[in-house]
DNA sequence: TGTTAAACGGAGTATTACTCCGCATATTCA
DNA sequence: TGAATATGCGGAGTAATACTCCGTTTAACA
């Protein structure tokens, strides 16, 4: 499938920086909450034309998922680490406490990740799905050690830390996340032995 | 506070009969996957000049709050009447379910809502409010009733619960999300007496 | 250091959001 | 019932933003 053609030249390094540049602008706007922020805006605080953010990102959500998936793939990395450090449960308490931090807090996902999901939904079908591995091998090693039940869903415990960051609002909001964390893993839990 | 005012006349008839109308037709659109809809076609649907539109709702935020807040209105509605037919952790689990079908499987809120999550923030503090008072009796009826911990946070599992209507889509989406309710349920549960 | 393909910039166009105000009509009251 | 008037209507006009196009610039390679 997607032949690599033989590439006559490398890429040229303004090119990379530019798109490096702009991303990182991006990323920091939506971070601050500068959501809809207008993309000449984006361009200009890169120092780029708007021509050359377009050519990067030929729109919006190319921007946006493209801040996404950087830093979804950071946390995916996480979970084979995780995974042998600790004990099956521990290890998937530690990565949902990750997502919590590191996605929920950092704002970076909660915040740009909306307006993307009414739409094609192309960024879940994609980007979850190294998500979904990573959780997916923490929980299929709590099964195997007997401690979380058959029947558990990695998906579903997913999809509730997902909406926590979206309300990720207000005082005392990062260790009502934690408690979810352990509240989830509580009813995975096998009933007792 | 908010003074009513002398008001001299009645409302005119076709006022609210408009501002129905433009509810109706957005409420569809919503639910259609339409989020991104432009409010001149909104009000040409409703057959009224786009003035009228602005007119009722200021600005875009304004009508998906308006459309939003009409759900969860009926949705705090059920609360108490769940809770008048059912032992305290049976109400909680039924009001739980209908928040995943009437809410996220009607579709109404969880597209729509996006992009106002990351605005204002003003929609989850207002109607978020209603909400909270529903989850919340509950909550701690089920913890009088000692079959709750005393630690479980309302607020917590509405949070998870609004996350997974953000992630609604794909096929077998439903059956996932009563089972998170079921985790929710169990997680929460007092220690074996 | 000349050739060339890749990337740049930003003026220009399209689309959508929102405003403003003269006109229409529902309500009230004599 | 008909005149008075506040309330609401419509849609042309303006502003803001998304996105395109193409002549110019520049990094890579020989």
């Amino acid at each position: 499938m997607t032949d690599v053609k033989k590439s006559r030249r490398r890429p040229r390094s303004d090119g990379q920086r530019n798109r490096e540049q702009l991303l990182d602008v991006a990323k920091t706007a939506f971070t601050m909450g500068e959501v809809d922020i207008p993309l000449d805006e984006v361009a200009r605080r890169a120092g780029v034309g708007i021509g050359t953010l377009y050519r990067h990102f030929p729109n919006r959500d190319a921007l946006i998922e493209a801040v996404y998936r950087a830093e979804l793939d950071r946390l995916a990395e996480a979970a084979p680490v995780l995974a042998a450090q600790h004990p099956p449960v521990e290890a998937l308490r530690a990565w949902m406490r990750l997502f919590v931090d590191y996605i929920a807090a950092k704002q970076v996902i909660a915040p740009a990740l909306n307006g993307l999901v009414g739409g094609t939904g192309a960024l879940y079908a994609h980007s979850g799905d190294v998500l979904k591995a990573a959780v997916n091998s923490l929980v299929s090693a709590a099964i195997a050690a007997g401690e979380f039940r058959a029947d558990i869903e990695p998906l579903d415990l997913l999809r509730a830390l997902a909406g926590v960051s979206n309300f990720s609002a207000g005082p005392g909001w990062e260790s009502s996340a934690k408690r979810l964390v352990d509240i989830l893993i509580a009813g995975s839990r096998s009933l007792a032995s």
